[in-house]
RNA sequence: GUGCCUAUGGUGUAAUGGUAACACUGGAGUUUGUGGUACUCUCGACACGGGUUCGAUUCCCGUUAGGCACC
């Protein structure tokens, strides 16, 4: 992979940086988000709309595609890109975050990142209800008929070299926020051989990036940091839980990020509160993935420059000012709060598309502004 | 005018001789490598006046309002 990324410029104040990642679909600037468009769609929204809300690249899932509609359907389109008319550049995640989110994600109810007072730890030996983790892979029951299927390191390149993204990610296990330290550690020597699988499988086309692993504790952390970065990736991924509060989930970037060569992009796995983006592009992230503003969209949230806004509430019906007033979006530009209120009340669709178009602009934006204010040394 | 029926939160519906449940609405939250409008919590009512009864939202009578039928 020559000259698939390149820092042209660091900021002398942080860890900041702006990049070029080169593909053969075009290239994006760092530092990017990276929408989700889990089955190749962000949803609601067609891939021209996509491009006129600034998104620069997106993500698709490989677990989801293999089971609808299957990786040789989107092949026989053409790969992805033609598939969904999205010429840009695009990413799959491997499927790695299947074993957590229909593992024990959904046995103990939680998310990647804990809330104060949960339950009991996952100990090791533990299997989640639905999956089991063995040494090659994950068995995985499908939510679409319940059929068992197998995904491990091989299966997961071969998916994705079918599906054909420019940027593909290794197969890993993204660990629960309730795992104790050794149900961790056991963890992160499994998802290290399925790195050295990945690579071993991958085919020759795309990028492919490593993922770090080792939960909420320092020492794993850096090991699989280390671990990771020594291996022919062309960037990496740092995935799985980040503690229980924003502070740690920046200590534990600044645990990785200090481990990775300067020369590789690295990519923050569904991560981006719009109040944290500035900080872990700080923290020397490039790009960054997460369903904030699209899944809002659809329960009726909309970003602005003063907040979030709950479209739902009746007092928007009065309101007749655009979403955000900073924004020159094209559904600020033409519509009210009074009007996508009414839309939402109505639950007409097209509440979903707006509020979903302005969310990915506003992300966009912001990122773009912090990319501004790096090459103005502001950050 | 006469007869019959009905009257429970903002709305639509339950149940019950020992002060009431549910849905929607309203309010407050949650959602981070996506279960396509979800989840959690919460405010809020027995039309009015008599009577029977230890006790009535419940049974009886009347008033008022609405619905239906008849003249």
């Amino acid at each position: 992979m020559k000259d698939f990324f390149r820092v042209v410029k660091k900021s002398k104040k942080s860890k900041a940086r702006i990049g070029i990642l080169k593909t053969s679909h075009g290239e994006i600037e760092t530092p990017c988000f990276v929408p989700v468009a889990t089955q190749a769609v962000v949803k609601t929204l067609t891939s021209e709309e996509a491009e006129a809300a600034k998104c620069q690249i997106l993500i698709a899932n490989t677990f989801h595609l293999h089971l609808k509609p299957g990786e040789k359907i989107v092949k026989s389109n053409g790969g992805i890109h033609k598939f969904m008319n999205w010429n840009r550049p695009l990413m799959t995640d491997s499927g790695g975050f299947q074993v957590f989110s229909l593992g024990f994600g959904r046995d103990l109810g939680v998310g990647k990142i804990m809330k104060s007072g949960a339950g009991a730890l996952v100990k090791v030996g533990q299997q989640p209800q639905n999956i089991k983790i063995i040494d090659d892979g994950v068995w995985f029951r499908s939510p679409v008929d319940g059929r068992k299927l197998f995904i491990g390191p091989k299966e997961s390149m071969k998916i994705q070299e079918a599906i054909g993204a420019d940027i593909i990610f290794a197969f890993d296990e993204c660990t629960p926020p309730l795992a104790d330290y050794e149900y961790t550690k056991k963890s992160l020597i499994k998802t290290h051989e399925w790195a050295i699988a990945s690579l071993k499988n991958k085919g020759k086309k795309q990028a492919l990036f490593g993922i770090v692993q080792g939960g909420k504790f320092k020492d794993l952390r850096i090991e699989s940091a280390k671990f990771i970065a020594n291996l022919p990736f062309d960037g990496f991924g740092i995935g799985g839980e980040f503690g229980d509060n924003k502070n740690t989930m920046i200590k534990m970037i600044d645990w990785v990020v200090k481990e990775l060569p300067e020369n590789k992009p690295r990519h923050l796995l569904g991560i981006g509160h719009p109040e944290d983006i500035l900080k872990i592009i700080k923290s020397g992230i490039d790009t960054f993935d997460c369903v904030m503003p699209t899944h809002y969209a659809r329960h009726g949230i909309a970003f602005a420059s003063s907040g979030r806004l709950d479209m739902s509430k009746p007092i928007f019906l009065k309101d007749k000012k655009p979403l955000d007033k900073k924004c020159d979006c094209m559904v600020c530009r033409n519509y009210t709060r009074s009007y996508i209120g009414h839309l939402l009340k109505a639950k007409e669709i097209t509440a979903l598309r707006l509020l979903t178009f302005h969310n990915l602009y506003f992300f966009n934006s912001l990122v773009e502004k912090i990319r501004n204010d790096i090459k103005k040394e502001k950050v």
